[in-house]
DNA sequence: CCCCTAAGTAAGCGACGCTAACATATGTTA
DNA sequence: TAACATATGTTAGCGTCGCTTACTTAGGGG
């Protein structure tokens, strides 16, 4: 475990940082990213930020509200990527849907520490207002998705039941793939191509097998 | 946070402890259960224990040492359920493999501490030897039923693959269901028949929809 | 211009993981 | 049975952590 090497202060010299919330934020995700979420020590970010270990208390009741900013940045991000996923592929289409939940899967690859902070075991990180709000519109979107796809081709179907089927599915393989419980068993499995074989059973639909 | 109070040393009052080692792992299984292994410290297992909190490190190398000792007779608990699980609803058939999922599910739900600990995001613990040799034997399991189900029911496929996918869906549901992710989305879901709904798809059944 | 408040520092508390040095049992061997 | 070697405890202490209290400084509004 390196020390940080603290950044050159945004206000030099001054007694004041001048912006010393988001310096902490920032500094908090990059050390989280670096370390994971386990090894952040808040003593750490003062480092990084140039303030001394008392500073943040000024912004922040505890060690736990930053991480639950960090969190909430972080449902943003990935609503975004569902977003963008969605309408390259295709509003309401299976396509759409399976590049949600692949999309889902990159996330948690791409950004293996926010995932595990957000989807993690710490109760009250998860409790949060904000953070609460942001987990349910995400999954919105995939209800909104999915029921769009069954309206489309007249499927008759109970839409939130099958997204729950989808995230399922979806939060097995990140979790898995992540936490490298897949390689002491499947080394080598294309967890993309996964969710692409089992996207259509999940969504009722008969596929020919893949070969 | 309660301090843990002292159970009654077995060799009381003695200056050695005559079975330390495995009351450490008792104590420290008992506070994980408890507090969970976020929580969990060596200073509160060595009270329990009645010992100094020097006296851990005769036996284990450090605090991880412990936790990987208690993470390997997890996979035992766990390969023992899943057996009793097969066995009482029958061998190669799809109530036995539906079984199964349940009763990983169902392990999440009573040991969740365990359960954490033993697909947590702890590395360093998960690459101990015996760990991954438990987990192994585990998922070997999951193949073996899948396989004789395929060959009872004349079915070809790719057994490993089946299993993946299974083991997938449950893992995912016992998370989202253990983290009260499903809480904030789909309060009052009932995991184990969602499981039940699912597990046909997966083994390329075609199922009548259910109600 | 003065004073109030916001936002930093300094110092310290108790707890933790871990180590080094010392003490005491246990059991093997002469 | 006495002496020694080793296993297994204790005591004391280091450095770090999260957090609090009391002090200090900067900046803006009367």
């Amino acid at each position: 475990m390196t020390k940080a090497t603290p950044e050159p202060a945004s206000n030099k010299g001054a007694y004041h940082h001048g912006e010393l919330r988001e310096a902490l934020v920032r500094a908090t995700r990059q050390l989280v990213v670096e370390r994971g979420a386990e090894n952040f020590t808040l003593a750490d970010a003062c480092r990084l930020a140039g303030v001394t270990t008392a500073a943040p208390y000024r912004h922040f009741r505890d060690k736990q509200e930053i991480l639950e900013e960090l969190v909430a940045r972080g449902f943003d991000d990935m609503s975004e990527r569902s977003r963008v996923a969605v309408e390259s592929h295709g509003e309401g289409t299976i396509e759409g849907i399976r590049a949600m939940g692949q999309a889902y899967v990159q996330f948690a690859v791409d950004e293996t520490a926010m995932f595990r902070l957000m989807f993690g075991q710490n109760p009250a990180l998860k409790k949060a207002a904000d953070v609460v709000a942001r987990g349910q519109s995400c999954f919105a979107n995939v209800i909104n998705q999915v029921a769009l796809y069954c309206q489309r081709e007249g499927i008759q179907a109970n839409a939130p039941e099958i997204a729950v089927e989808l995230w399922t599915f979806v939060h097995g393989a990140a979790s898995l793939l992540i936490d490298e419980d897949y390689e002491k068993v499947a080394p080598g499995l294309d967890v993309q191509r996964l969710i692409e074989n089992v996207t259509p059973r999940l969504l009722r639909v008969a596929t020919t097998r893949d070969p």
